[in-house]
DNA sequence: GCATATTTGTCCGTATGTATA
DNA sequence: CTATACATACGGACAAATATG
């Protein structure tokens, strides 16, 4: 398996404390980044040696990020990367419309400034090509416009559902495709919120997700 | 310690597997009724020996409490149960208003059967006067509510929610006193839903959660 | 279909470090 | 300063399920 000598690599960075979420950053980097990509199964034995740390350490990890539904256990069968089906990313857009339309409609006299912030970073990346941080700033502005609500258990919740949601971005094989249209959606609803149009920035994001919506879906099938 | 010797009595109930989860379906038990107190602290030498298990199983259990917010981690002075704040109050009813309200007013054309058995079950349970029963069952009638979004994930954050909201209900003196009023209140917004009324249900349900909310910061001081 | 090897699931005891009383 | 209790990680033991020949 070639993801999991480039694993070595990291055998220096878990030096100190708190080894197993240590180890559960390193991991959770490999999924995100594609490494390790959906359905891929981590061998205990395998990962526990290559990094260096006991079963039951590793086990702590997996636990973590299957808290985090990036990993999924499967009794006695071990644990493998989420896939996300047609379920999920249906489920996933109905809490976005949910929480952040219902988030941005109660930003009145609320500061909106993270939220123009995160669009700015998006416009530059976008500017030099970056596609990649395209996409993390568009999850960046997304959970800005969340965090509008004032709810730190909100915000916690979305951390984890936009994590889960990058299992899906990466599979994307274009980003730019995929990404350049909807920035200027996020810009144009930033502007709304900015200038206190509500009601329209609501409607305009209640669209916006039900479209990106239907692209995920074709892209899981 | 009283309640640690009436752990005895579920010693039995810990014989085949699954140990770290039966051990924090035990205690969660006794958190939620009562018998171990917000701020009580729980040592894992004495659990652990009353239980008949080893410190690390228990620690699991620990792990898993403190996740669903029953338990806190003190670094290095051990674990306690939680005991909420005017802040967690505050935060845990701005997301109700977010989430039930937002729930119902997208229920058009939605099955709201078992929000009505809700209410039936709790007025039942008043007229026997069995107001710890009607409780629970206002909490299930909200979880109606939130549920009439159809997600999943919506449903799991709640059911959080409300196990930690629990904390709080329990700290009440007077179960009567606090449930009864809101009991009709309940029935209203019931029928409103029931008849398709979703606005005029969500904002007296707006209503219902800033009185709750004020009712419980009086008595979280 | 069957026996064996592998892998996971669970729990334990221990060792070491650290913070608190 | 010492004793106590928690925090963390490890390795081992054994059962149970799965994969393999």
């Amino acid at each position: 398996m070639d993801a999991l000598t480039a694993l070595e690599g990291d055998r220096q960075l878990l030096g100190r404390t708190g080894m197993a979420e240590r180890v559960a950053e390193v991991l959770r980097e490999r999924i995100i980044d594609g490494s390790f990509p959906p359905a891929t199964r981590l061998s205990e034995d395998q990962i526990a040696r290559t990094l260096g740390v006991s079963r039951n350490t590793l086990r702590e990890s997996f636990k973590l990020l299957a808290h985090e539904r990036l990993l999924e256990h499967k009794l006695n069968r071990g644990v493998f990367v989420r896939q996300l089906d047609t379920g999920d990313v249906i489920d996933i857009y109905r809490v976005r419309r949910l929480v952040e339309v219902a988030a941005v409609r109660s930003a009145d006299g609320v500061d909106t400034s993270h939220v123009t912030e995160c669009i700015q970073v998006a416009t530059e990346a976008a500017e030099h090509d970056r596609w990649g941080d395209v996409g993390t700033a568009d999850i960046r502005f997304h959970l800005a416009l969340a965090a509008l609500a004032g709810s730190p258990r909100v915000d916690e919740a979305m951390r984890q559902l936009f994590a889960e949601l990058r299992l899906v971005f990466h599979a994307m094989n274009d980003p730019q495709a995929f990404h350049e249209p909807y920035l200027e959606r996020n810009i144009a609803i930033a502007g709304m919120v900015e200038a206190g149009r509500l009601d329209a920035a609501a409607e305009a994001l209640t669209d916006y997700l039900r479209d990106a919506e239907a692209t995920l879906l074709a892209v899981v099938e």
